[in-house]
DNA sequence: ATGAAAGCGCTAACAG
DNA sequence: CTGTTAGCGCTTTCAT
């Protein structure tokens, strides 16, 4: 038994038509009688017909694939992306392609090389730091590029992200407004976590314009950076710098391990310790105290590139006019600083 | 500018070779002298060529990918398989193609429709209920099929998981052990929530052994159930059976959730409500108090089922003789209960 | 509304 | 180690 799968050519036989009109009753615009129509498709079904998009894709030079790179899957900021971004394209009939780098730009060099072999309409990654061969591959890949949450100095060609730079600063003037002075910064210490290092160097410099000291800075090691690493610094924070009164985390995750330590310990947050996190992740809307976020709009950017990928691939742009698509991080204030 | 992308012909002119010695340079384990491959790699670089899959694919009948299906990508657990899954497949070659269903086994068959026609090496899903016409597409696919996350009474072909009602069974002689007698359960009330609603039959079926009073059943409505759902079941447990003594989550985030609310209203746990939770997720294992619960091995079922598809794949099993893998839920006592 | 011919870019199969 | 031939299963293109 298992013979060879059927083909439009045996469904052809089958119906006595040619293959090419069985090829156009699967596409639902194209022009096929009602009832040859009908007859070819419960002829596939009979036949278990499964067609083949392989043999499509080749002809057409059309795969309707969107390659994404992410950092992580476990992550649910970047989940979020992915859900939205997968979401909006599904919506296009468009399929995700999706690939880890796990943090690492040589891991992502490979798999955008990898990604376009399959010939992706288009392609999205996380970032904007790429090793040059990955550059030079991506420029010359012909399809429309999307670099998402960041802003790149030197864009390869559209971007839908924001500052994390401005981000940190919004929350820093926020804790200085409420009169805190001695304020740490944990995590952003590792070279590959880019979205991190920028956080820090937001830090500083926003506590620099503050006029405060900016030296408080607990390292988290490399990424991904979870709740358990947080806690771990909030333990340094507490032994090295105890008179510390605020600490802004590299992430909500990081900040609510650093709650928890605070709360073994029977440190008050805030009136001992106030926190500040960054993404707006569920778990900061619902624990006691709630954390004081950024919200980076995750799920928009997303959304947003979805959108902008369709915009682009159905030519409702100039070809060529790399858009931007800029995101305002919004603070959100919550019950973990005053 | 933009011509046509240069083919293998194209360098097989430029460097004076037949197109099948280009074909044969790309594939490591091919014959072809060092000084060809090397000029041949090198003419590929410089003409900017990227090797086309699509057309591979097709002559060779081979895609080298893996379909997988999941409920959602906005789950730790889930996240976790398919980050191992991905792991162990690209370490094989091959690379995932993912679709999420929404809990929705209509959604699921059109998914399943749609990966199979780009020509899966083998395909995934979640859970063991489908509709009659996914059960009909997956057996006749002519290609490893793997249910993950339950054990199917009818598994199509391979199956990795566990059995959730034996996981709650565990989780129950744990708390009556305890000497908790009013134990109640939040969640598993959708119909859609499959493992979810297993969990809830294996509460019901484990009190009942032990002679305890299972009606203390909280609804938690369709997945996904988050923390926030938690929260709010909690509410609905202290205001309408306020003398339960312990409370078995469907999920650790809806444990935290409830846990949340414990909080808030001053009611101490463990010492006035005990709780325990499912799935090991990172933050039962670090907040305050942590959480008692059941490691159902997300990313070994990951793990496993790609070293599985890769034997398969390798013809190291009779072909046709499905395998089941089977986890044993284990119960991961923490403060959350006495 | 339908058909015939050609070919997308690669590789299986065979030859040398 | 290298080349020749044919063809994977569709869809483009041009006819009718």
């Amino acid at each position: 038994m298992s013979r060879k799968p059927p083909t439009m050519a045996d469904i052809a036989k089958a119906i006595g038509v040619s293959p090419m009109t069985v090829s156009r009753a699967f596409k639902s615009d194209s022009s096929v009688s009602q009832e040859t129509r009908e007859a070819i498709l419960r002829a596939a079904e009979d036949l278990g017909y499964v067609f083949d998009s392989t043999a499509a894709n080749l002809r057409s030079q059309k795969t309707d694939f969107v390659a994404v790179t992410i950092p992580s899957i476990n992550n649910a900021n970047f989940a979020e992306t992915v859900r939205q971004l997968s979401d909006g394209l599904s919506r296009r009939g468009l399929q995700i392609l999706l690939g880890y780098t796990n943090y690492d730009i040589l891991e992502e060099e490979r798999l955008v090389e990898q990604l376009l072999r399959r010939k992706p309409q288009a392609i999205v990654v996380t970032g904007g730091r790429h090793t040059p061969r990955a550059r030079k591959l991506l420029s010359n890949a012909g399809i429309p590029v999307v670099e998402t949450w960041d802003l790149p100095e030197q864009p390869i060609g559209h971007v839908v992200g924001f500052s994390n730079t401005l981000a940190i600063g919004e929350m820093v003037r926020h804790f200085a407004d409420a009169g805190y002075r001695r304020i740490a910064f944990i995590g952003g210490d590792a070279d590959n976590d880019t979205r991190g290092t920028e956080r820090r160097a937001g830090f500083v410099a926003a506590m620099q314009a503050a006029g405060l000291d900016a030296s408080r800075l607990i390292a988290c090691g490399a990424p991904p950076i979870g709740m358990r690493e947080g806690a771990v610094a909030m333990a340094h924070l507490l032994q090295s710098l105890p008179d510390t009164e605020a600490a802004i985390c590299v992430s909500d995750l990081s900040a609510f391990g650093a709650l928890t330590e605070c709360q073994r310990r029977g440190i008050r947050v805030p009136q001992d310790m106030a926190l500040g996190g960054f993404g707006n992740y569920d778990i900061g809307a619902i624990c006691v105290p709630t954390l004081t976020t950024i919200n980076a709009f995750a799920g928009d950017i997303g959304a947003k590139t979805a959108e902008l990928i369709g915009d682009v691939l159905e030519g409702r742009f100039e070809p060529g006019l790399p858009q931007t698509i800029r995101f305002t991080p919004v603070l959100i204030g919550r019950e973990s600083s005053r």
